[in-house]
DNA sequence: TATTGATAGTTTCCTAGTCAACTAAATAGA
DNA sequence: TCTATTTAGTTGACTAGGAAACTATCAATA
């Protein structure tokens, strides 16, 4: 591997970019969402259910790389939206299970267009290879690094 | 509008990849300027404000892309650590001007050492053409769609 | 010059996380 | 079986930032 040659200028950082732009990409989505009265965290919580119902809210915080505590409370304000039902598990009287309302079954294919309209408008303008590349590197990054757990903001 | 292919795997999505590898970085770089008792955002400020102090919280803000009101407490903590000193502007009553202390001028080196060190944790697997392929699809989002402090949908 | 409006910064209230202490229930071990 | 430990989830104290109201000052103009 290659010495890291100093770097004086933060813009010369690609996590800078990385940052910046990522930190804008999210922002655009979060005003897409919001007119849906939802947040990106709550959109991938309803997101990370679909397809995986009923899921134990111990789960959904490894999955969503947040704090079991941050997922209480996001909980919370889902089941207050009537997006969100939580069940006591029979099994084990510890613990619980989320899973979606008729609401939120609804809503989430919404949520969905508003993503890929929001990946179409940062993203399009890349030509197909350089799509690809973009992708298989940061999927690289993930593999190399091996990292875990799906961030939310 | 361009042609939405419906993308239904909210993996497949190039800001799901985006956000998460971004979280990653910044999770980690978090983790080492920690060890020196600031925050990224303190660091960014910091970094900021070399070769280019004095400079008003406004336009800290502005390039930034927080608000002024976070840089006022942005600041009060960079002061309470001695990292920044705040001084009235003489010709504007208004205005501010924030400066580094001799303490955070020989700290802001340790801490761009820090990231350079978390670029090469992240990117120096890369080969020389993909590292610049990446940065210039970063740095072509920013252009294309015009990315100032906080976009306007 | 007096007034009106713009600008710089601060403050308050709110949101959404973390961390750590806590409660209750399950499990392992003597 | 009783006890100790682990696990699931909740709660409270704390942090960082945004939005908008607020204060003080400057600038434009009637």
């Amino acid at each position: 591997m290659k010495s890291a040659r100093p770097r004086s200028d933060l813009t010369a950082h690609l996590g800078y970019w990385l940052r910046y732009v990522s930190n804008h990409v999210s922002q655009a989505f979060a005003r897409k969402v919001e007119t849906r009265g939802v947040t990106v965290a709550e959109w991938v919580l309803l997101h990370q259910l679909l397809g995986a119902e009923p899921l134990a809210p111990s789960r959904v915080a490894e999955r969503l790389g947040m704090t079991r505590g941050a997922i209480t409370k996001l909980a919370d304000r889902l089941i207050a939206k009537s997006l969100l039902v939580r069940n006591a598990d029979p099994e084990d009287g510890r613990a619980q299970t989320l899973a979606l309302t008729v609401k939120s079954r609804k809503l989430v294919p919404e949520l969905a267009a508003l993503a890929d309209a929001n990946d179409s408008q940062f993203f399009d303008h890349l030509s197909p290879k350089d799509r690809a590349t973009f992708l298989r590197i940061l999927r690289g990054i993930v593999d190399t690094r091996g990292l875990k757990s799906v961030p939310v903001d």
